[in-house]
DNA sequence: CAGTGGTCTAGACCACCTT
DNA sequence: AGGTGGTCTAGACCACTGC
């Protein structure tokens, strides 16, 4: 008896999707452990009854989704099961603020062009003495401060940084008007609060703060140094992830 | 003149990722704009002298990069750039340590079976008195305490749990031996460390953690429920993204 | 050498949208 | 009715692997 694709007839699935899930429940019911070979193209091409292309449409989503390995010249394998990459997306803080159903607002402390520390100007592969536009603003939630941004921006890429009001447009959805990022690095720490700190966000030097220092490139420039401050009380990060690998 | 996919044409490269990039270059160029209306698929079939089905594949791709939006009986559109969603990485605390070329060594502080505390219970979807496995470990690179592992388990998951020496093998490689998990969730804070943690992280009451809480699935069930908690001096967590959206 | 996956084509049918 | 994307097929050629 030939296998079939077709457990459920009245489907309405594409063809290349039933192959996906057939190849599929025969990795997770453990009929076809780690490293199996899995029959050639043609031969499953004649198992089902379904055009090589098709079957290969399937196996070529599989091998995407990192479920198979294929060699060409040898051989389709289940691959083996990686652990899960959990992830943490870090969210526009407005947004954030408003997916909770609370109010955003921001203070702008202060905007201007200065010579950074040299902790920003190392970050940012700029000469030593060399200017950038700043900006500190606190964002708030229903008037209670969350997060104390502190944002260095490479003049040359948002010449009109200076003239923004950033009390109405945040300064991520400004640099991304202009350019959105294509590459970003983000650190996650958690650190005693700096008296500088205290005042805007409203507590006491030393309460653990989750601290978030992040740099935006677009192409091989970087564009923007920033750090997130945010009182350990009052703001965490959170998210959900499905198993990157398999099963 | 009909335009030609093969900018370069000793550019061994498939077809299919050739007109990818002719497309990618009309965009990114701002040729086409945002909302732009790209030709169809027999449109390009016959500006490009390509078959059809080879512009599909190549579309089809670049919708799955969201990079295009395609909608069936109306056409193909250049998508909205979307902000990169930034997102960091929890690694495994030992392969973590050790990529740093330092030594991954663990101190087995409790193993036993209990009523957990109501947040766990609850956390896990669990009957308010059933017990569970737990594990309390203490991960050291290079003898320096940097991670506190408070870890709850499903007996039904993993019944040997107890009888294992998780001073060699780390609960996480244990747990995903039997099952990986098929999705996790987790929670990232800034919290002041309790006077519990102290002893074991040997810092002091108070002293800023970043703290980690997740659960992992397998299938429909919560098979486990963990803390690990850091000390903010000695660990932060990192990540580098390139753009989810466009360009 | 035969077998494998990678690619490409021409043509076909379909459901759906717009007119 | 004509256009669009979604799918499927049969057949072809290729580079590469392993015997």
């Amino acid at each position: 008896m030939s296998p079939s694709v077709d457990q459920f007839p009245q489907d309405p699935a594409p063809l290349y999707d039933r192959v996906e899930r057939y190849i599929l429940g025969k990795i997770q019911s453990g009929e076809w452990g780690t490293g199996h070979r899995l029959p050639s193209e043609p031969e499953l091409s004649r198992m089902l009854g379904i055009s090589r292309m098709t079957i290969n449409r399937a196996m070529r989503e599989l091998a995407r989704r990192n479920m198979i390995d294929r060699i060409p010249g040898v051989g389709t394998f289940v691959a083996a099961a990686k652990p899960a990459s959990a992830v943490v997306e870090i969210q526009n803080i407005a947004d954030h603020i408003r997916s909770r159903g609370e109010v955003h607002s921001m203070r702008v402390i202060d905007l201007c062009s200065m010579v950074p520390s040299q902790e920003v100007s190392v970050g940012m592969g700029r000469p030593r003495k060399a200017k950038l536009y700043r900006v500190l603003i606190v964002h708030l939630a229903n008037n209670v401060p969350v997060q104390l941004e502190d944002r260095y921006v490479l003049p040359s890429f948002a010449p009109s940084f200076l003239a923004q009001d950033f009390s109405k447009i945040t300064p991520t959805a400004y640099l991304f008007s202009i350019a959105p990022p294509t590459e970003s690095d983000h650190l996650i720490e958690a650190i005693g609060a700096k008296k500088v700190w205290c005042r805007h966000l409203a507590i006491e030097v030393g309460e653990p703060c989750l601290v978030v220092t992040r740099r935006t490139w677009v192409g091989d420039t970087i564009t923007s140094y920033m750090t997130f401050v945010h009182p350990g009380s009052r703001y965490s990060l959170s998210g959900r992830t499905r198993s990157g690998g398999q099963q």
